[in-house]
DNA sequence: ATTGACAGGTATACAGCGTACACCTAGCCT
DNA sequence: AGGCTAGGTGTACGCTGTATACCTGTCAAT
């Protein structure tokens, strides 16, 4: 035991292993499972020596937004402003899509760090680069919002049809009987849910592409940011 | 004693009233202070109480959902659809500023209850009514996302520059140091929040119209929306 | 060589949370 | 009269973040 406290004690926790182990944990057990006693846990140390190293665990939990914030591509040089900020937020994404824990806990941040406000400000050097006007970047910034960092409110879940409840054994009449009531009681949801999961292929996923929505809706933006562009709109 | 006993027994205690109690508790003191001890003494009545009428938390903050959906305006019938779901939105939008705590406790839900389905079918008829094909409805039901409720994912911070921190009381010689600090650090950032400041009359307020953010984003994709519809575009 | 500061790990403790479980009691129905 | 039940109570468990005090090894300055 000695030994062990030695050893440990030969590589002494810095910052940067905690929130290294943070993230890691993170990405394994999900972040509600990530307690500071866990994760002390994880790295072989008490609790509270966790917090010679981060103030608290809102600290924590912004350092590991900046370590994702280091794992997005800088922005390209030389690229029209539309594909430069298109292709980083669809980094952005990527790295969230590998980090499931970052979505809500970006939602959750009250701070900005100075890594977060670096990687604004690139967004807006992207825009301002491309001749946009300060006015119309400003509100350009605030309409892509969260799709900044390549995730969308999804509060519209079409799935509903198919899997109301989220089991998968169940027996087929009650599973129509549902589909029933749902006709009935959503007629507009169930044409669209009966839509997707017609054009779906695998019989099992979700009938709906992710990816595709996102983009979607982020190429419908950017779009609409160009016209305006085009046809120097300001805010009066 | 026994008389209070009888008196509350008297009244004894619904559903409803646990989930009116919840929300009006919610809005005078923040959804992070909202316990189920908080709120059963709130109601005079032992925590435990609270789960005869509720089955947990989630269940409790479903219901609270359900009683905000409720004071959303219905559709109006007979509308061209964009301003039918701009003034539903817009609706949605009163409702959830009335009621704070409503954003976080939306973003978090992961069950769908009745009510909000019902809500979401609203929109879609809304869409499909206004001759959309199923296809594009589809994918504007994702594009409006969280938009549907009224709020956007403000990730986007503009008030960086006057006031990083928040606190107003600072000797004027840190505040020009910051600000420098801020001008070489994020120069972009810089540009658009010294407009910012400089477009707002009012010195004190945050310098940006949170509603004409949300109504600039709307509008652009509702614009989107039918631009799309009038080529009569599709997912292939 | 001794001392004293300090960085970093530890131990204990507290207040708060959601909620499982057992219990009680008043009112109603048979 | 007797039991069922709806609804309120009391206690307890395991979990959370973190304040406070303590200890100990390392290193710098005397």
């Amino acid at each position: 035991m000695t030994q062990l406290a030695e050893a440990a004690r030969r590589v002494p926790l810095n910052r940067d292993r905690v929130l290294e182990a943070a993230v890691t944990l993170a990405d394994e057990v999900g972040i509600e499972s990530l307690s500071m006693r866990r994760l002390a846990q994880e790295l072989g140390v008490v609790p509270m020596a966790l917090y010679k190293h981060v103030a608290n665990k809102e600290e924590l939990l912004d350092g590991m937004v900046d370590t994702l914030v280091s794992e997005i591509d800088p922005p390209v040089p030389d690229a029209p402003w539309k594909s430069a900020v298109r292709l980083r937020v669809l980094s952005a994404r990527r790295a969230l899509l590998r980090h499931p824990w970052a979505r809500p806990v970006i939602e959750t941040r009250t701070t900005t760090t100075p890594a977060v406000l670096g990687y604004m400000d690139g967004f807006v050097g992207m825009f301002l680069g491309g001749g946009l006007s300060v006015d119309l970047t400003h509100h350009v910034m605030h309409a892509l919002g969260s799709r900044m960092w390549g995730f969308t409110q999804e509060v519209f879940d079409d799935s509903a049809g198919r899997d109301a409840g989220g089991q998968q054994s169940m027996p087929v009449e009650v599973r129509t009987a549902m589909a029933m009531q749902m006709a009935e009681s959503y007629p507009n949801l169930f044409r669209i849910a009966l839509a997707a999961a017609h054009d779906d292929e695998s019989v099992v996923g979700s009938g709906c592409d992710d990816q595709f929505e996102f983009e979607f809706v982020l190429d419908l933006l950017l779009d609409g940011f160009e016209r305006l562009h085009e046809q120097d709109w300001t805010s009066r």
